[in-house]
DNA sequence: CTAGATATGCGATTCTGTTCGCCTTCACGA
DNA sequence: TCGTGAAGGCGAACAGAATCGCATATCTAG
């Protein structure tokens, strides 16, 4: 059911894990981090800001490699010795909007609230970030549909987490009672979540607007909970 | 909520319908369909064999557009005479596989029955033709991100139909009193739409085998059903 | 039969992400 | 101090989709 080669995430800001990604030619770095890699984390940055601006300026499509490479003051070449692919540059932002949605929501989650509620603040938080750029949520969702993308593994990665955490508080309102003990929670979650997935499709795509797809996403959650027949 | 210029599902099958396709520069065909235009219906045809061969033999990134035209007897330039994209060439095929679905479930469909069965029966209708290519599923749901592309909205459409169909059953069982007088049945039918689109992800990254897929699919409509409560 | 209009076709070209081979810089160990 | 090897950078090149301008074929109107 989960990914392979799943490994729990790691820390999504900041430098990528790129001396502890698993290397296809297991050349892993003898030398721990000297001073000549401060130069490269630099130009990383000056990448990842570059990729940014433009993106928000022009969009993913509209952002060129090269110009994202002139405005980081390098060719256009020298951006894959720091990044596989030009979606990764989309993908490391994600995950680091998700990592904040995550931190965010276990400050403000309420245990003592119905699991409901609890769901719905969950997605709510979760919602709350991503349809800030809708761009980003695009690509992440792109990325998913080319399985050969080095990327789309990372986007799944982050949602099956999602998944997890959803399942984790589903799984605590078992135990209270809050739940039906008959309901899978795993199966549960993953419905949830396709739901979101779906509202968001639709929001990215300007079908719905934003409170449209909000709305959506609600009432699908509130279905699942109250069920069709009852 | 329903995308905007969404015109009822034309004849999907066979030619499309470019002579109704509205044209930005608003060139509207003078003639009806002379005998010229027979050679151009060989041709799309020709096309449109040539590109489903090599899609299914390379898959849809393997086949270039190039080997494409060279199969179908004509140069690379020329496919866009028929055709707007690449993608539109695998769209068309989804279109039929739709009605497909469709018809058959027509055929098959017992209105006695529950109305949790006939929307599994749907479900599983429609699950059955498009787990057979998985290369077409998976450029439709690309497809469905990135909104400029014109092939997406054509794609936004097959989903709202498929939608719609849904909400018709649902509907019905309202009437009959087999759902609760409460539910929302458009809401409803997205999500129970939403849920399949985000199991068929999974599926199309081989996250979860053929089988596993339909389980996904089925535990989310029984949960659905059933209410998480309850 | 001719003139115009339209549909179809093609080669060259553009724009894109990505790869390749080569070069420079620089920490480190002998 | 020197050589080694890895990191980082560059311009050229590649492949693929899509566009452009022009040529040709086929019809209709007069």
């Amino acid at each position: 059911m989960a990914h392979p080669s799943t490994p729990s995430i790691s820390r999504a800001s900041g430098e990528t894990n790129r001396a502890a990604a698993p290397n296809p030619r297991s050349r892993v770095p003898l030398r721990d981090d000297d001073g000549r890699l401060v130069r490269g984390r630099k130009s990383r940055a000056r990448i990842r800001a570059a990729a940014l601006s433009l993106f928000r300026e022009k969009g993913f499509d509209g952002a060129t490699l090269r110009a994202i490479a002139a405005e980081a003051g390098m060719g256009a070449s020298s951006i894959y010795r720091h990044v596989k692919s030009k979606e990764e540059l989309l993908i490391e932002e994600l995950a680091d909007l998700q990592e904040d949605a995550w931190t965010q929501f276990r400050k403000t989650d309420d245990r003592t609230r119905s699991t409901r509620d609890r769901v719905a603040h969950f997605i709510d938080v979760q919602h709350e970030l991503l349809t800030r750029d809708r761009d980003l949520t695009l690509i992440a969702l792109r990325s998913t549909t080319r399985p050969e993308a080095r990327v789309s593994r990372r986007v799944l990665t982050l949602y099956d987490r999602t998944v997890g955490l959803l399942a984790e508080i589903l799984q605590m309102g078992r135990k209270n009672k809050d739940l039906s003990s008959s309901a899978n929670v795993l199966q549960a979650a993953q419905a949830l979540f396709h739901i979101t997935l779906g509202a968001r499709i639709a929001w990215s795509n300007g079908q719905v607007s934003d409170a449209g797809c909000r709305e959506s996403i609600q009432a699908g959650v509130n279905l699942m909970f109250d069920g069709l027949e009852s």
